[in-house]
DNA sequence: CTGAAAGCGCTTACAG
DNA sequence: CTGAAAGCGCTTACAG
């Protein structure tokens, strides 16, 4: 038989107390005499009392939940930054819901509103790559506080966590003029989504920078960031009769495609064509050559966005906010882009 | 300001008709008519109304969430087993809380209180590597339903959703004897996780079978199931005067060491060594040569584990069960035991 | 130090 | 077809 859970009612009738006693019993309140909370608590514990999280949720208006919207959880850098999320939630007594939107601007929104129905207490988001219509956050920021993360638009009113992703990608183009390459390419998304496109304009800043002139036929778009993709633009590069002497993938997925197939015409990286990701994912040192890559730092982005979401709880005023939290990104140098 | 919320009670003033009436007419109860539950609609969307799934859910002792405890979220393979879930739950309503134990018993057991007083309907659960005490989850199985995948164990008295750990181990084995390899090892975690074991036994099968006499020399214990392991593990068997000929590594990550060492020395695989992974990992396709390995439908457990869930949520007995639903393998044949 | 009472937002058996 | 009332388990202002 499944077992029903006692109550403070329960309680209370077997120790001939009220109610309220055994409440304030239970949540320690000054006001109960040490004999009484002892006999309390032992009562309960021998009932193997369960507290009802439900019942106080909604009794004092807060869940304690946190609503975790993210395109794909199979994404490993998201999974890098839930697993942030979940540390510090855990940390100070919260739960998760998390939810896919698989990049459906449609989902994301009925998401928003499941997540105003279910009551969470605050929502962290990562925007899907085709989000236009920025209305259905702006009606959850008028009742709960919004933390965006990694994927993000500035065109929203709200607290964001964010890698200067500027810099970064200044940085890998710096590094691969550096090292003396002339033809620099960048593989970036077609679709052009808030990360994609700030790290192009890092990779312009760079080339301006350094008074390299800029070459349209060095700048390829793709569909999306797989390794596939990488692959397939890296067998149209090799088609071309002026080739890049490096190339600059905005994502560490694209860059593990474009070594893969280089690998497979034996062109020689980084020698003849150096390449740099973003990401600093696990496959940069399973792949060979061992990918130059940015490190993002994905725990600390999820646990900011955990802190940042409790201090806006903390708030008496509303929740539009245009504060932006940056979080430090390093250039990490291997194999190919350096040669020992 | 933060905006509060309508209720039942407000549509009901602002309408002059009665809080149930108006439960009703939202519910789509077939005693309201029609005309007052299109008035009673149009109110609540006027109003901005929006259910509070907390007082429901209090009300009907019903949350419609179900709870999630794995060991890490970060793991590939889990990540792929909880996108099945959540496709899963999504698609019936229902939201799900995600909670890690790093594999810290303690922390499980203090998780399944947790969800015990969160009042999820159910819970599924993937175990720690280091739980011996089951006396937690008994205790929960009186009063929700438990479902167990990846991480099982056959003493728990509850459903599970498994991978036949054995017949695929068996498989990878049987192919490694196939391509006339003589001396087999393995390379499995020291600790004895469930998976671990019951690959184990697959080798075993396989060699006894085959009628291969067990060298006890060619069983190698590790740690835990990294990257990192498998390379110290081969710079070791580098070390041996009588090396195997093939690996047979209890997961991809521990394989990806083991390939990433033997290049270093410049072993031929797989002539000189073959290798042989576990669960195919977007690793097998990154690393040279491409792993061989066994496939497992991390998905279909995810949405399986939701599907029996909900089946027992709809049975009146307890929840106590021995049911063990088996999903099927399928070994991957990549270059790390085969030349074109 | 303890208790009686109200109420959080909702659903549902009962009555008409 | 509609309403009045009870109650899910808890907390807290008020009273003593």
């Amino acid at each position: 038989m499944k077992k029903s859970t006692a109550t403070l009612k329960q309680i209370a009738a077997n120790l001939q107390l009220s109610v309220s006693t055994i409440s304030r019993a239970l949540n320690n309140n000054a006001n109960i005499s040490e004999v009484t909370r002892n006999k309390v608590k032992k009562e309960a514990t021998r009932l193997n009392y369960i507290p009802c999280s439900m019942a106080k949720s909604f009794r004092n208006r807060r869940t304690n939940i946190v609503g975790v919207i993210v395109p794909s959880i199979t994404h490993s850098f998201t999974g890098i930054i839930l697993k942030g999320i979940l540390l510090e939630t855990d940390r100070i007594g919260y739960k998760t819901i998390i939810c896919e939107t698989n990049d459906n601007p449609e989902k994301e929104k009925e998401l928003l509103n499941q997540m105003l129905e279910f009551g969470v207490d605050g929502i962290l988001i990562s925007l899907s790559k085709f989000t236009t219509d920025l209305s259905p956050l702006l009606k959850v920021l008028e009742k709960k506080p919004i933390i965006l993360f990694d994927k993000v638009s500035d065109k929203i009113p709200c607290t964001q966590i964010v890698t200067n992703e500027v810099a970064a990608a200044f940085s890998a183009v710096e590094h691969l003029i550096s090292i003396g390459k002339k033809r620099i390419a960048i593989v970036k998304e077609k679709q052009g989504s808030f990360n994609s496109e700030k790290r192009f304009v890092g990779y312009l800043k760079a080339l301006d920078q350094y008074r390299y002139p800029l070459d349209e036929t060095l700048i390829f778009d793709v569909l999306n960031m797989s390794i596939d993709e990488g692959e397939l633009l890296t067998e149209y590069i090799f088609g071309l009769k002026e080739k890049p002497d490096a190339i600059f993938c905005v994502t560490d997925c694209l860059a593990i495609g474009v070594i893969k197939t280089l690998n497979k015409y034996n062109v020689k990286i980084p020698d003849e064509i150096a390449v740099v990701g973003f990401s600093n994912s696990n496959y940069s040192t399973v792949i060979k050559p061992n990918l130059t890559t940015i490190k993002q730092p994905g725990q600390q982005i999820g646990k900011l966005a955990v802190k940042q979401l409790m201090e806006e709880l903390g708030n008496d005023n509303d929740f539009f906010s245009s504060k932006s939290i940056e979080v430090n990104t390093k250039l990490i140098v291997r194999e190919s882009t350096f040669v020992l």
